[in-house]
DNA sequence: CGCGAAGTTGAGAGAGGTCAACTCCGGTGG
DNA sequence: CCACCGGAGTTGACCTCTCTCAACTTCGCG
């Protein structure tokens, strides 16, 4: 069964039951929480292809919203769907590979917000965007997010994000068709960015000159010694 | 078949084919990975129960390694698992939940890393931690991992998770039973650290007058309007 | 008892959050 | 077709929290 959404319609909100499963067929849609001091997160971005919503019983501790108009997602009944699990391994399979990818997307995410600049951050997201929306090298990447919901994504504020992503135009490391249409022009620039290989060469002022400093020159693990 | 880890000892290292699942029976262990940058990262704490190691083809995306002497691990052949699973729906069902589960722990912990300040993280991750070792409420948690692993966890400086353990018994949230052994004296007090309702009762000058400022005035979602 | 690692404490600096002003853009209505 | 409006996005100035660097203390173990 398949459903049409708005932009900000919700999917399922949180604290609803978990009655079905889903997947998106069209468009994007966002995952979202809010903390107890009122701050949003962006739990995860969902782009075509993408199950979300798994879960066994309870209530969701998400909530998921459309950010295109006319998204288009599939639903399943929760119960259906487990006892074609177990009825067909093919397809306890797919979902065992589903979540496992899931999860280890999950965990990169987490090494990314966790610790690294925001110049890292928001370079990260654009390889992970046009990867995920298999956008081909030549062409620009569509992000039909609003800056405040990369902010959310990103754990950052909205001020960064923008901040960053004209660094990073100004580096000619990206250039913008639109607000939200991002084109890399130097790839490989932006991958040392996102891996941390960039804080390189900065210009800083030092006793009133300008000079270059080289910021990670201490070697990996040099942090934990024994235990 | 279970194997006996010592402290430091891995079970399996980053890059590794990957051959077999895990299951911790006895000890604690620590998922880890170095990002570009040399930094180490936490990915999660695994605790006797705990699946692990889980994943289809392809390399080891973390290093895991035991950090209790005598850490015992149960290891299942991938193959026999896949195929255990394939022809057990019961056993399909058990993988499932315990990936759900999986992923909905990691997305809480993104929340905790993301956004909050160093008090509310290390307060989240003390009441984790009476959680998952199942500490009885009168009884004090005992932390077997060292303070540069809680660092890396959530993703902060040793410093300052030193800083914020010391200003919550400064505040008689916590005490000490030795340096890994922490008790919870007032639980609710933690979990309103925890939770950011921390600022909330701060006494600020108004017109001269002293009075209670509930930091988040601000409605959840006001941040979104329309996109 | 002494050593090295773990943990704590202090001082200073820097990255990013916050607040505020401003620009840009799309849509609506005259 | 243009003026206007509101929200998205950007830019600037300032301030705060946390990281960093460094010294010191405590703990565990031979």
């Amino acid at each position: 069964m398949i459903a049409e959404y708005d932009i900000g319609e919700p999917v399922y909100r949180c604290n609803d039951m978990i009655e079905h499963w889903y997947r998106v067929v069209g468009g994007a849609a966002r995952k979202t929480a809010l903390s107890g001091d009122g701050h949003r997160h962006i739990v995860d971005f969902l782009f075509p292809g993408d199950f979300f919503g798994f879960g066994i019983y309870g209530h969701r501790a998400f909530g998921v919203e459309a950010i295109i108009p006319g998204t288009l997602v599939a639903r399943y009944p929760r119960g259906n769907a487990e006892r074609l699990a177990d009825s067909d391994p093919q397809i306890a399979r797919n979902i065992r590979e589903a979540t496992f990818e899931s999860i280890s997307r999950l965990q990169r995410r987490m090494i990314t917000i966790g610790r690294s600049s925001a110049l890292e951050k928001v370079s990260t997201f654009l390889l992970e965007m046009a990867d995920r929306t298999h956008t081909l090298a030549t062409h620009a990447v569509f992000l039909p997010m609003s800056r405040y919901d990369i902010a959310d994504y990103l754990a950052m504020a909205v001020e960064t994000v923008s901040r960053a992503l004209t660094e990073l135009r100004g580096r000619h490391t990206i250039a913008f068709r639109g607000v939200r249409r991002v084109r890399i022009c130097d790839r490989s620039a932006l991958e040392d960015v996102a891996n941390g290989l960039d804080e390189a060469g900065i210009t800083q002022r030092r006793n009133g000159t300008l000079v270059f400093v080289r910021h990670a020159e201490r070697l990996p693990g040099e942090r934990t010694p024994g235990n």
